[in-house]
DNA sequence: CGTTTCATTGATCAGCGTCAATCGCTGTGG
DNA sequence: CCACAGCGATTGACGCTGATCAATGAAACG
């Protein structure tokens, strides 16, 4: 069934079993790719969508000045570029990390799809949403985050990502990228990533050794790296809550209660200080840092 | 026309004036924010998407050290939170950089407008993914660019959107922002982000002040920012290519060329060097750097 | 087996953060 | 009307994080 992990993976919306095997019969055809494959060059006009099936896959963009950024990094059952179907090219390129099996999906078929059940569709909509929620933390690992950090938090996402897929083994699971990849996913150079990662293979945190990761102390990394995986809009959050006690929540504390829908707020964004502080206090209370 | 801007700025598919007036008519009331005032707070269940009709709007995710990281600043005709109706919640907040007016539209709307219509489902996803593209080129940015380069760059991606809405006087527009928050939107501090600016300023590239920008020399300002904008997926390409002539585009240009569908590619991602040094001949080619 | 890629480490240095102080503007209350 | 507080902009001094340059060894590959 090509579609089983890409369903295990984004279960909301429920389908109905019509829609699930209409969503089946769309893919086309499957096929392999080789390492370091080019797979969708950026700009190229496309007509079908990829289903990442087995193996990884990431999504890049080189600069003019020679570096390359690399945007997402996809595991079995992501819909790789589904985007391509409302936007008909990209804006970057897609290409193999590993060897792969990839599932097409024309577009035509898709709008068939969508023209069929708005259920179906929303469940589309959505895994392009979780793929852009990624994308905004990526922002913050980048933006916001301390080298070591950065591939701390890539780690816990990737951690998550592969167990709703049943692809880790307790604490570790395969990682089958270079230093390369993960200093161009996290804007580092390759040399600073590699004392990084003995930084944090020392700090009893996490080891990455040729393509596997060894979780050493999960709680540890977590909050090291400010990992919080509501951004992957999992099946069942409050599981994760427990299993993961989410250190930044204190953050909404910040001010009385707002209105009944959360949209209408009553305070203002300002005031750091503040809710520095505020922070301050609740991870003082978790008795971290 | 409440939707005016939106449609103004996504023009593709193309509504029928039914779906347009479908889309018009689900606004549920349109309301007013002080500057600063939060719209969104992250997690909360939401009911509701808010279409910015009046100032301009940032989301944000505040880290467990303090920081803040802008992820999106919005104008006017941006549909801000249309991901939260197949999400359900944001996993950022969301304010008003400046006063604002929005438009609400209830999700059981929009669920009406999407078995309605595919053509306008499209249309709505389109735009969601618009703004994902957006997020990716902030990834780069922050990830791949200097400082002084991701203010530019910001610049011009303003500049751009602006202009689509008509909110630019020739090289210039209003852009109500204090430093911090272009210092929160860039990953720098403030007092870095001040400097840059002077830096900026003192090329001949572009001014600010007091939420003014003055574009000096757009060609060398787009230049140095290594701005392309492709990833706005505006109207009509051909055009800013005209008017922009993309520098970037020679990469695509790096080895022969693909399949006919730009899906079945066949070149590796690796030889870094060799990409580079195309890129280098190209951008001398073009008599830059 | 040569060639290339990747991992690793050292030395050096620059870009950007941190700390700190000043100045101007705005709003506010006495 | 003035004093004062708060915020934003600006600038200087200093230091750390992470980039750059360089070299080596090991492993993968054709």
């Amino acid at each position: 069934m090509i579609t089983r992990l890409f369903l295990q993976t984004h279960r909301k919306p429920i389908l109905s079993d019509e829609d699930a095997a209409a969503l089946e019969a769309a893919c086309a055809r499957t096929q392999e790719f080789a390492a370091k494959r080019i797979i969708v060059r950026e700009q190229m006009p496309l007509t079908q969508c990829t289903l990442l099936l087995n193996g990884f896959i990431e999504r890049f963009k080189d600069t003019a000045e020679g570096r390359r950024q690399i945007l997402a990094i996809h595991v079995p059952g992501d819909f790789v570029d589904l985007h391509s179907y409302p936007l008909k090219r990209l804006e970057h390129s897609v290409a193999a990390l590993t060897p792969v099996t990839i599932a097409t999906f024309p577009h035509p078929e898709i709008r068939a799809l969508t023209e069929r059940s708005a259920a179906l569709t929303e469940l589309l909509w959505r895994s392009t949403l979780v793929d852009a929620a990624i994308n905004r933390e990526w922002i913050v690992s980048v933006g916001a985050r301390s080298a070591a950090a950065r591939l701390a938090h890539l780690f816990c996402e990737m951690f998550m990502r592969l167990e709703r897929i049943g692809m880790t083994r307790e604490l570790e699971f395969d990682f089958p990228v270079t230093q390369i990849d993960l200093a161009d996913a996290t804007g580092l150079t390759a040399v600073h990533a590699n004392r990084m990662l003995r930084q944090l293979r020392e700090q009893g945190l996490v080891e990455f050794r040729q393509g596997l990761v060894k979780i050493l102390n999960w709680d540890a990394l977590r909050d090291f790296a400010g990992f919080d995986p509501g951004y992957l809009f999992s099946i069942d959050r409050s599981v994760l809550a427990v299993r993961l006690p989410v250190t930044v929540q204190g953050r909404t504390q910040t001010g009385a209660g707002a209105g009944p829908c959360g949209t209408i707020g009553s305070f203002t964004a300002t005031s750091r200080a503040c809710a520095i502080g505020a922070l301050r206090q609740v991870r003082a209370e978790h008795g971290r840092d």
